[in-house]
DNA sequence: TCATATGCTTAGACTCTCTAGGCATAGACG
DNA sequence: CGTCTATGCCTAGAGAGTCTAAGCATATGA
């Protein structure tokens, strides 16, 4: 009964989003890619976790969509940070240090 | 819109209460106390998250549970870790520790 | 021709947390 | 004596985020 990494992802997945486009705009599936390099593999960015989270962040503004088209030619959604997202990440990469900190120092203790 | 710790506590609820146990017996409500102390108060421990999850603890037979008196002299269900608890308790630690790195590393780039 | 990779969408299930209520008693304080 | 707070446990229902699994479309390579 290993612990599932999923089971941590939980309100992580919008920030990493957030911090993917910072990069620049990008689309939903070069957004997943990204993120599963970045991260090595270490769990995999599900469609059905990654496209509902791109729709609350862009009602909650911190994104913006716009089609376009790929490198490959196919069509597709381009999301790109608004200045709210920004703010956003900057919060949230804040609030996870704090979290994350605090449980690694419990989970160390003697 | 700042980030509610909470987002971030899925899965490591389990954890928490796994670590306190290491430090010997003991009852739900303490339990919240020492892991809210533990943390700073960074986030309350909710009881209706705390019970839920010792009863989903006991099931998986992670710790294991039996009325006893607190030092107050009021009826307490007091929950020791099993083997199999200390057994998850590494496994989380270790996965917890991969998955935090990589989010860490990840809000840390350029 | 067929498989794979690229891409987006979405319904429903699952899981965990929270809210909010209930219940019970000990001790402090007026 | 009455009341308030802290100590304790239980649980139904809501809310939120993830996953599974399906559908749809097309480019590319074998």
């Amino acid at each position: 009964m290993s612990r599932d990494p999923v089971d941590y992802l939980h309100g992580t997945l919008e920030t990493l989003i957030l911090k993917t486009l910072t990069r620049g705009p990008n689309h939903g599936y070069a957004i997943a890619r990204w993120i599963e390099d970045a991260i090595d593999d270490a769990f995999p960015v599900e469609e059905g976790s990654l496209y509902p989270a791109l729709y609350r962040m862009e009602k909650k503004a911190w994104v913006e969509a716009e089609w376009g088209t790929s490198e490959l030619g196919r069509r597709v959604k381009l999301y790109r940070l608004t200045r709210e997202g920004r703010r956003q990440l900057a919060s949230d990469t804040v609030a996870w240090a704090a979290f994350s900190t605090a449980i690694t120092r419990v989970l160390a203790r003697g």
